[in-house]
DNA sequence: CACATTTTGGACCGATCGATACAAAACTGG
DNA sequence: CCAGTTTTGTATCGATCGGTCCAAAATGTG
């Protein structure tokens, strides 16, 4: 073999994911990766390649981080008019926590748009997974009866969908919890069962 | 007098405001901003100082256009149902006809959040302004009998504006027509009269 | 027609961009 | 402990970044 690397290939992705998500990928130097991962040019240039694949890795990182935790959550909860609920909530709660520091997939999606054609792969992969996820809770919502029958489940999804990324989108132009929480109020009683 | 400007000034702002449209702040260069408006590096820097001042000359001029069209829009239309109903599919029909581009204010919310203080008072003037539109559309609504009376009309505004945020968001990502529409169908529903 | 004033084009500024070259350092298998 | 392989730090690459300078060109005014 030869020399190990001295540093966690996944903690540097992290770092790097931070940077782009706080600042966009335009607006992330290959000398702010470096501070933020604490590595040299040459380690990242020798581990991943080019800025765009590490942009690429942490785009991959944080997809996957959100995919579980979503999962996790939707998973834990009770009904399916419930699960929504948890989902809001731990949208909002998540912003208010962390200042208002939005979704990186929304930032890519308005920075690149269909540009880019790796990135757009990216996004369209993730928006697929989430509308599957919350398509099939809103399935179980209108079998347990607590999420509207007459609705497309695949409309009621991309509905749900579309308000967590509002929700970010108002939370990093700076709203508040009371904002947040009066559109998730009524997000929530679109698609309750009536 | 002295030798008049070869052109006009609020033309080169729009074409300047196209170019951040696409690319964004970072990603839109003097270089690139020089080939969209027609014009030399002098005439640009000594009409509008920095590339940053040009930015928030094109935010200002994006932000008047949007709020003077919505304005518009949403007096011409009757009821207050029908004006929501009327600003989300002039919403759609605007993505669809120009294939996804999104919405500036929406980017740079993304691309910024809350670091640059000039920014943050134009987006933070700029939503305050829709929300007082949409807030007076909700109180008329809810007079009318066509929009939720139990609910804060500030909340509504609150929420349809997110609606917005939302599709805009769908567009640029390159979401179709009938995605969109199964959105705003839900959002209309969640604050008509029941 | 000359003067004062402004715009314009083009050369140019130092700084920074993303990326590479290369040799010293650090490790493992033999 | 040596050979072989990879990582690392540093120096550096050409290109481009945002921005400035300056002289030539173009106007209205006296």
């Amino acid at each position: 073999m030869a020399r190990p690397k001295e540093f966690d290939e996944r903690a540097a992705i992290g770092r790097a994911m931070d940077a782009f998500w706080a600042r966009g990928y335009e607006g992330t130097s290959t000398q702010a990766l470096c501070e933020a991962t604490g590595l040299g040019r040459s380690s990242i240039y020798n581990t991943f390649t080019s800025k765009h694949a590490l942009f690429m890795r942490a785009l991959d990182h944080y997809a996957e981080r959100g995919i579980v935790a979503r999962t996790a959550l939707l998973e834990e909860s009770g009904s399916g008019a419930e699960r929504f609920r948890a989902l809001f909530s731990y949208t909002i709660d998540e912003e208010v926590a962390h200042h208002g520091r939005g979704c990186l997939v929304v930032n890519t999606v308005a920075e690149f748009g269909e540009r880019d054609p790796e990135v757009k792969a990216r996004i369209e992969a993730d928006t697929r997974r989430h509308l599957a996820l919350l398509s099939a809770c809103a399935k179980e919502g209108q079998l347990d009866g607590t999420i509207d029958g007459d609705r497309d489940p695949g409309a009621i999804a991309e509905f749900a969908h579309s308000t967590v990324a509002g929700l970010r989108l108002m939370s990093r132009r700076g709203a508040g919890r009371a904002a947040m929480e009066s559109v998730a109020a009524i997000a929530l009683d679109a698609i309750a069962a009536k």
